[in-house]
DNA sequence: CGGCAGTTTGATGTTACTCAATTTAAGTGG
DNA sequence: CCACTTAAATTGAGTAACATCAAACTGCCG
């Protein structure tokens, strides 16, 4: 297991609604906690919460990969969504029990607020809940396109989009050099993500390698060709 | 095309939204209109608006059945969902233009309110914002769980969730007698909203009624075996 | 009666899954 | 540093699920 470092920096400001929650004060993104709100160390692989939990608290990802997912009856499961630093789980602000559940990919920092807190907060100031739900509207959006590509796309075609949606959220957070990504996804999850077997998966990604599109191994992502990667994974 | 009743029975109190918007006097429903607020007839098939196309309305539907959908580049179509007398389409709210197109399924009657308008009565009542952000919440679960239908399930256990997920909200509209439901749909539409052929619709349909689960035909629901129909479609 | 949209059916093709074996990479303990 | 272990990725062969293409059938409307 490895250790991340304090939430030094706690990139915060990425989401609208932190922003607002705390105010743009120096205070954020400081290991400080207080009563009603913590931040906690969660290492690799440990499930951050289970779908139908009650939980007192909403979460926002300060540091690391994560994801949510849900399980069906037979217990395979679906992933819904990467969380990357500055996500707000938009599903525990508004729902005592979240009917997803939540697993740490990389080691990862979280911090949780006291829902009746942030409520409370919520109740004075507009711009606030306006935020939450604009995040809220924003996550509908992607989550709508991501039924489209489950629906309708190819498994190639599934795997371009989601290596150009993670790329695209990636890059508006961290540097990246000629085009290449730290990823530390398994190609299981990238099946629990798009609707794959992990077999057919590596498969597919051999194509990618093969053709000089892309070239995900050990964990970084190259991408070759980025035209044909569109190509393939632009859903309009 | 069919002729559809004024208004008179417009549900809006089914969702939280309206009623917070309105109030709850006796003004909603009827089919006055103001300068900000209108009541519009649509008829059979009709595209109520195209994908990010500049409209200053919010939508609300009335009466009748609408789908809100994606176009994949391609030409093909991916149904999101099917929207029902008292839904909100919550993406009009946010958004200035929204990224899905809605089409008339049966004839039907909106009510449009200028965006600005809202959001000015949203200013004054948080109460409002919450509702509509609630409701936001609501639609991404309803989503979340299509992911993980799309993703995961077979043909008849997709058609068999898409069967029971009308239903469950169609019952909480309208009464239903010994288990038959009047769907306006076509074979196309359920294929396009769970991710299959019209033609392999059919086969699986044909299935259903011949191991008495349920029988689709002639716009009309009979399900014959619900607790097969939940077995097959149940997600969690 | 003819025409049309929707559904059903059959035959065949393709995509992705399943099962199983092999390779690779990364630890771990001696 | 090297055997041993283990998780992940790759590869091959066979199969199941769904798509595609095309033809026939149904009900409805003019």
């Amino acid at each position: 297991m490895k250790k991340i470092s304090p939430c030094v920096a706690c990139p915060m400001s990425n989401v609208g609604f932190c922003g607002a929650v705390f105010g743009s004060t120096g205070s954020v993104g400081t290991t400080e906690t207080s009563d009603w709100q913590k931040h906690t160390l969660i290492p690799e692989g440990k499930e951050v919460f289970a779908a139908n939990e009650a939980s007192p608290d909403i979460y926002i990802l300060c540091a690391g990969w994560g994801f949510r997912f849900l399980q069906t009856s037979d217990g395979r499961r679906q992933i819904l969504d990467f969380l990357l630093p500055g996500d707000l789980l938009t599903g525990t602000l508004f729902r005592e029990r979240p009917h997803f559940s939540v697993r740490a990919l990389t080691a990862i920092q979280v911090s949780t607020m006291k829902r009746l807190e942030v409520h409370a907060r919520v109740a004075q100031d507009l711009k606030i809940l306006w935020a939450a739900a604009e995040n809220c509207a924003a996550e509908t959006q992607a989550l709508e396109n991501m039924i489209a590509v489950l629906g309708r796309f190819s498994a190639e075609q599934r795997i371009a989009y989601l290596l150009l949606h993670l790329t695209k959220r990636f890059a508006s957070r961290n540097v990246i050099r000629d085009g290449r990504y730290a990823l530390p996804l398994r190609q299981q999850h990238i099946a629990d993500a798009v609707g794959l077997t992990p077999v057919h998966v590596s498969r597919v990604l051999g194509v990618f390698r093969e053709r000089g599109i892309a070239d995900l191994s050990n964990g970084v992502l190259e991408v070759l060709d980025m035209s044909e990667l569109r190509r393939l994974g632009t859903l309009k």
